[in-house]
DNA sequence: GTCTATATACAGATAGAC
DNA sequence: GTCTATCTGTATATAGAC
């Protein structure tokens, strides 16, 4: 992949966690990494693509944040510290999740695009899932593994979404808050 | 209050609700009501004051709700039911909390609309935090009763951000199976 | 109140030179 | 690959007639 395309994906991708992908340019986009518009269609043919392309990336680089985040030594509450201080990071950056972003969005994106955006969140409460059902003796609560990841993936987005509003992270410290009161 | 510009509002909400309020034109909405562009303007001079006018609409109706759904006899436990179906109402119409997608715009709102989100959130903890706390003893965890607020509201919101997404309701199943977990 | 007409700006997208 | 130039559509918004 040539730098351009790397830097352009960067920037479009930031852009999209701030201020969504609809109020995103291809003007903008191009002044923000010193080119022109025409040059941005060169990559990316239509908004389309462009949105494929980022939900790709950012499922990518998630996973792979998810991967270092557990080890077979580690105990469950390490992993869950590590899991949350992943959306801790990009609220602090005055970011949402980039998918979280584009599920508001969702009416104007294209099949291939929501297709993404659901293995996005699938993968992420399989990844949960698959966690809980291992450490299951580490657990206080008799709710389904499953469960667990569906509720704690949609109360992660949920608390992100709601503290971009006031400016603090109420939100995220009360889910981990709650996480913590499910673990023993 | 004329009855175009209840048409309007209704209208919009419901847009925005669906698309979001970036996507959602004047034209658009006109056409909705069967008038003109120009006509829009003249109940709402610009985007910003419908927006405003939308977030307060919202608020009041929701606050409303709340208050329905509980009563000096009712249980937690049932007032927590109505609760919840308010949100599987919105879902199953296949909208979004107006707030919520709007949290998810706050980039392109004023500070007044801002303002006037994050009281809609508050307001709605702060109901929240009151019914837990003057229903203590039926709750089955230890967890502050604020706490408790920030964590239900937040994960509603996730949970139907996430559902919109694959159709389904697994996210919004899992809120109540915990949520009902919490409870005696 | 609602309209037509229009001003102005910006969006996505493409053709074709270099 | 990147550019200039341009097409076409649509956005918010306003002036002024009715």
């Amino acid at each position: 992949m040539s730098e351009k395309r790397r830097k352009l994906e960067q920037a479009a991708t930031e852009a999209v966690q701030k201020i969504g992908l609809t109020n995103l340019s291809f003007r903008a986009l191009a002044d923000e990494v010193g080119i022109k518009s025409a040059s941005v269609h060169y990559y990316f043919p239509g908004k389309s693509d462009l949105a494929a392309t980022l939900i790709e990336g950012y499922s990518e680089k998630f996973s792979a944040l998810l991967s270092e985040s557990s080890s077979e030594s580690s105990s469950l509450q390490s992993t869950m510290t590590a899991f949350m201080s992943i959306f801790e990071q990009v609220l602090a950056d005055g970011k949402f999740c980039l998918c979280g972003m584009m599920a508001a969005e969702v009416e104007s994106l294209d099949s291939n695009s929501r297709a993404l955006l659901q293995s996005y969140f699938e993968v992420s409460e399989a990844w949960l899932t698959k966690l809980m059902d291992s450490h299951r003796d580490e657990l206080s609560t008799s709710l389904p593994s499953q469960t667990l990841a569906r509720v704690i993936m949609s109360g992660m987005e949920g608390a992100i979404l709601l503290d971009r509003v006031g400016g603090g992270k109420k939100r995220l410290d009360a889910q981990k808050e709650l996480i913590h009161s499910l673990l023993l």
